[in-house]
DNA sequence: ACACCATGCTTGCTATTGCAAGCACAGTGC
DNA sequence: GCACTGTGCTTGCAATAGCAAGCATGGTGT
């Protein structure tokens, strides 16, 4: 059994924190929780309840399955597939070229995986987990 | 706060083992949890941790999700602006780096619209490159 | 120099999770 | 009658979730 990934569960939750503008505090009492406990949740040396999960993911105002997902709780929903260009283009709260941006850079990481193995001639991508460059070009070209 | 509602949770766990057919140790053993503690669970003694929730859930063949909304931990279905970074965090399809890169635009673009106060379909001429600048700051970070 | 405030972290501590071991009751077979 | 097996429940107990109080550091004035 995996195990939630507490660590990465911890990091992305800092992140999405910092992200938001948030201090250590000023989350955790959004959320109802003490701060050293949010502090060792965040340094992934607590594995937070399912009640907590939910009350961060309020706080941060994101979807408490993707906590879920990020903690290996949640299974990835199987038929993920047009899943994510459609919940892009749904998307009330972005204009339509930051979807077109989105959904290009999407296209473009999927693309690299396919590839996976095969001939790789976009300039050296060194080994099969360097898909940044790929990224990076398809963002270069885009957002401008 | 609310608090789980655990009495509810217990019985709908009992209600879906017995229509599964599964004694309570049955149950117990392919979820991987004690027999006694199950038996707690199902009569609301005992409010189990996302983690057993999940095994519970695999155990029993139903989506977890249903069991955190009957847990009142998962609402039943929020707004749709929350469906992108579900939907890119459940894809099957592409890597954590590449889905932290997406997230992270995302974010952006929707932390970038917020500072504009609305969301402007088609802008016009005068600050056409400010979200590309937005985007691309963040790219920049996370795409090395 | 000093006070003042915000940041995140450490330290005890209590309440609760989750388990191993065992109990009580009901069949079933001999 | 008696053993055996399956059902769910009770009882301690170890581990840990989660908090209140306080610490250390860095900034910002004055």
């Amino acid at each position: 059994m995996a195990g939630l990934n507490v660590g990465s569960l911890g990091e992305y939750i800092r992140e999405q924190r910092r992200n938001a503008q948030y201090s250590l505090r000023q989350l955790a009492e959004a959320a109802g929780v003490s701060n050293p406990y949010l502090s060792q949740i965040e340094r992934g040396l607590r594995r937070p309840s399912a009640e907590i999960l939910q009350q961060i993911a309020k706080a941060l105002r994101i979807s408490a399955e993707t906590l879920y997902v990020q903690a290996g709780i949640l299974d990835e929903r199987e038929e993920g597939d047009r899943e994510v260009r459609t919940a892009i283009m749904a998307d009330p709260a972005i204009n339509d070229r930051q979807k077109r941006v989105l959904i290009e850079i999407y296209e473009a990481f999927r693309k690299e995986n396919a590839q996976d193995g095969a001939v790789r001639d976009e300039r050296g991508a060194a080994d099969g987990t360097e898909n940044g460059k790929a990224g990076r070009a398809v963002t270069d070209t885009y957002l401008e």
